[in-house]
DNA sequence: TTGGCACCTGGCCG
DNA sequence: ACGGCCAGGTGCC
């Protein structure tokens, strides 16, 4: 099956750093859309695929339905961001599931990538379903249920370390219904981050990423170690001005962009990051 | 509200 | 080889 698209690229999208459960071969790309498993790639202007997937869901979870032209626009208000975006051209968020990138970037804190990656491929080895597409081997992410229920010595011996009491609540909370997706979705973002934020392990960066990445909430704006690198080096003044004389906190970084770049920031944050070697 | 420190563990560096 | 250092943050004081 396929697609046609503007403005996208698959390749860019899919390896940027916002999604963990892509494996490549060549030019195809193997994971899961809408629970299903695929192998997708990209010929010339169309989104190709092997697998049960509807195109609804594959157009849904690459968000084929922004209009890029229209963000760009909105969030290159100046020459670095508009440089920052054509070096990240064809790069759009995904839609991810929000229970798996949750889990993901609870993960993420204080690892780096490949190991990020290690911990959530062993977690779906370990309690995912075995399936295949074309011949290669997938595992499906591992249920809240799942996990809720595994000891925590166990997802420990995953490479969780001290993070695995954190999946494991975190898990609790979405099995029995203590945390509920569909509603955080409804909700506005301050709202909704509040709520998240409520769960250990959950902190600022982490709730950003939840919020942008799998639950539609573009003006989310995460910052981590890079984003605030790069923040710094272009927009320091306006950045000092704000925190007014203090050493200026992820706080403020954050609520300068959203200030800046308006309700498709987490946009210009991922433009950044992904251009940051060619122009940060 | 802000600032500072410890943290599981695996991969990299010297 | 093998010990020290660091990593896409968060919790806690």
């Amino acid at each position: 099956m396929r697609i046609k698209t503007r403005s996208f690229d698959l390749a860019t999208s899919l390896c940027c750093g916002q999604a963990f459960g892509w494996t490549r071969e060549g030019e195809w790309f193997y994971g899961f859309v809408g629970g299903r498993p695929v192998a997708v790639r990209q010929h010339r202007s169309f989104i190709e695929w092997k697998g049960r997937a509807a195109a609804k869901d594959v157009a849904r979870y690459f968000r084929l339905d922004d209009d890029m032209p229209a963000v760009v626009s909105a969030v290159g208000s100046d020459a670095f961001m508009r440089e920052a975006a054509g070096h990240a051209q064809g790069l759009r968020l995904l839609r991810q599931d929000p229970w798996e990138c949750s889990v993901s970037f609870i993960c993420s804190a204080y690892a780096n990538i490949p190991r990020i990656g290690k911990m959530l491929d062993n977690l779906r080895r370990k309690y995912g379903k075995r399936s295949a597409v074309d011949g290669v081997e997938l595992f499906s992410f591992p249920s809240p249920k799942q996990l809720a229920r595994a000891p925590a010595a166990e997802l420990k011996k995953c490479g969780l370390g001290y993070r695995a009491a954190y999946v494991k609540g975190f898990a609790q909370a979405v099995a029995g219904g203590g945390l509920d997706f569909a509603e955080l979705r409804r909700l506005p973002y301050a709202e909704a981050k509040e709520i998240l934020l409520r769960h250990k392990g959950v902190g600022e960066k982490v709730a950003d990423c939840i919020l942008l990445f799998s639950l539609d909430r573009l003006e989310a704006f995460p910052v981590d170690v890079w984003i605030k690198r790069i923040m710094l080096r272009h927009y320091g003044k306006g950045i000092r001005r704000l925190a007014g004389g203090r050493k200026p906190s992820e706080r403020i970084v954050r609520e300068f962009a959203q200030a800046k770049f308006g309700k498709h920031a987490g946009y210009a944050q991922e433009f950044m990051y992904a251009a940051r070697k060619r122009v940060c």
